[in-house]
DNA sequence: AGCTAAGCGAGACGGTACGTCAGGTCTTCTT
DNA sequence: AAGAAGACCTGACGTACCGTCTCGCTTAGCT
């Protein structure tokens, strides 16, 4: 075979590629989105920009790595064993997501930019990690069989409503997760019986 | 008296006005969100750059102004006898709206840059097309005594799933509008029984 | 027929034309050639940008009419008996008004202007207040017949060295007028019997 | 040591740098000074604008550097044996630099420019082209002893009144450079008996 | 007194250049 | 071969001034 590449040569610096990341967290927490520039990340990475570009296509590539790993961890919450109690904690952990973590707002940012930029669009389809999330936790709390809708539809039901919430610009405060999670149950498991 | 300005002076062009919305239209329709640049704008409607400068302050004011009219026009269904009719007429509007219309096209990117840009979401909070429309959707399908949760909580049950799906890049045709409105009505408003 | 015009309409406002030219010595003076732009000008003397177009063709003409007649004066210097006096008071008048005057600062800006616009040069040889001034003052001080280069050139050897110095920004300080006009006598004029 | 920089990176490209400099050139002989925009330079040059901005401070820098070479070249004149020979070819080359020379327009223009612009000035002091040839022409001419006034005033002596003739628009075929290195010699060098 | 004509201040308009900034690409030396 | 440095071209940004063009208002002489 020979590998491509990736044996030959100096090998490709961890070190620089962590820098690259942290640099893009920093930015978008302290600075916001809009300084978030591709100078701007090589600059307080102390890494060339070339280097970079080598690794990442565009700056959503960027981006989606630097908070993928921390959306997943911070929307994977353990679970409870009712399940409006385990819809609740998850509701609420995805209201945080968005509105106070760095990893959400660049996740929010992604999103905006995939309004507008197709390429964008596909690269966040492929990660998902509110609807993945949200299957998980759906799956946990509700029995496959008491499902009224398939599962996609079913984390729209769910998530939709905290995501038009934040993404419209209204206040979090005014969101009451646990009612979401119980009006999610009634409808799209009403089996269980949640009032 | 007096009436600070606007009396003097060589009057504003309602034509440069005009062109400079219908090219900002276009750009966003024919060639993307990313062709929507200020010199395109001024290019495209035969205007002067200051003269854009002069009336707008941001590129997202352009914007707005030129969709929210049209905005406002494709969500304004005409009314159904049945509720369940009359919120799947609504959703099916909705999902027109955000898919396939350039004013939709524009709403999207105005969402996009509100994540990262606070005047921008202040401004589009400002005009909400999709809230207002969906309240009154809601308060002629529903009497108000039969909600059992707040006007602007209801309008996320009702229009969130949709918003999510769409924005979040997932194939409109797996929506059922039909199903939305009966499962929001079954929960924000149960005792119309719907099924 | 009759009188072009001038006779019909509202008469041209002095205080519009006085305003404009005060203004202009006003920004010389204050911020320099840098400062005097038409806009400037207007705003200044509270008079439309469209006065000033109308009276006149170039900024060129607004800065002679309005360093015109002070240079004239500033250079018009009493006579002395003695030529030698009389040649170096005019010298230093000339090194004052070149250095230190308003009107001067814009009379060599108009210079400058006029190495890169032809149109303003003819405009200053139309006037030409220090070859006019210097003509007067040698006439003055040297007998027609004892003169033994034509006037024009005898004007260039008494001002040129001055002219030089301070054109190309060497210290007025380390000029000597009265040394100066006591060379151009020995040569102009030798007849005179200047050491 | 180390050197500041210009060891690391990318050199500067001397194509570039002749570039500006060749289109400058040509712009203020083709078209006139008022042609010299740094729009126009980078166009012609096929240039970057930031590129000159990199390199060069101002337009008069850049007008600077493309004329001085040329200027010391045209204001370098061969020996002659006889004083009076030798001065009257110095200021033929003068006349002819500045009237017909594009390195002599460039020059004008910045000595227009220095008379309201004071950074022009220094820098236009810093060179000295006339100033410079002047004193190496007349140090050749005239022994040191002979000279009755120190050097920077017998420079003025010797070019001001050319120079004043030309810069304020007189027709350069009424100068008699012989006659004016006649009269410069009889007074700044009287011992050397030039009728 | 009313009409006509021109001047006037205000300010919008299409242009053009400014100086800056970010995006990508390239070239050089160093590791 | 990767990396850091940094020059390069491209092209948009927002600003300033240019000279022109409406406006509505004022100021005159002429009917």
């Amino acid at each position: 075979m020979g590998g491509e590449h990736g044996k030959v040569g100096r090998p490709r610096s961890e070190e620089a590629r962590i820098a690259v990341l942290h640099a893009v967290d920093d930015l978008v927490a302290a600075r916001g989105y809009g300084a978030v520039t591709l100078k701007g990340i090589a600059e307080r990475a102390g890494v060339s920009r070339q280097t970079i570009y080598r690794w990442w296509a565009t700056k959503a590539e960027i981006l989606l790595e630097a908070s993928v790993t921390d959306a997943r961890q911070e929307l994977d919450v353990p679970a409870h064993d009712d399940p409006v109690d385990d819809l609740t904690a998850y509701l609420e952990a995805l209201v945080t997501f968005l509105t106070s973590s760095d990893a959400g707002a660049a996740y929010r940012a992604l999103v905006g930019e995939a309004q507008h930029d197709k390429a964008v669009g596909e690269l966040l389809s492929g990660t998902d990690p509110i609807g993945q999330s949200a299957a998980v936790v759906i799956a946990r709390a509700v029995p496959a069989e008491a499902l009224t809708v398939p599962m996609p539809q079913a984390t729209a039901l769910l998530v939709g409503p905290a995501f038009f919430w934040i993404l419209s610009g209204r206040q979090p405060g005014d969101l009451r997760p646990d009612t979401l999670a119980r009006e999610f149950l009634s409808r799209a498991a009403p089996s269980l019986g949640a009032a």
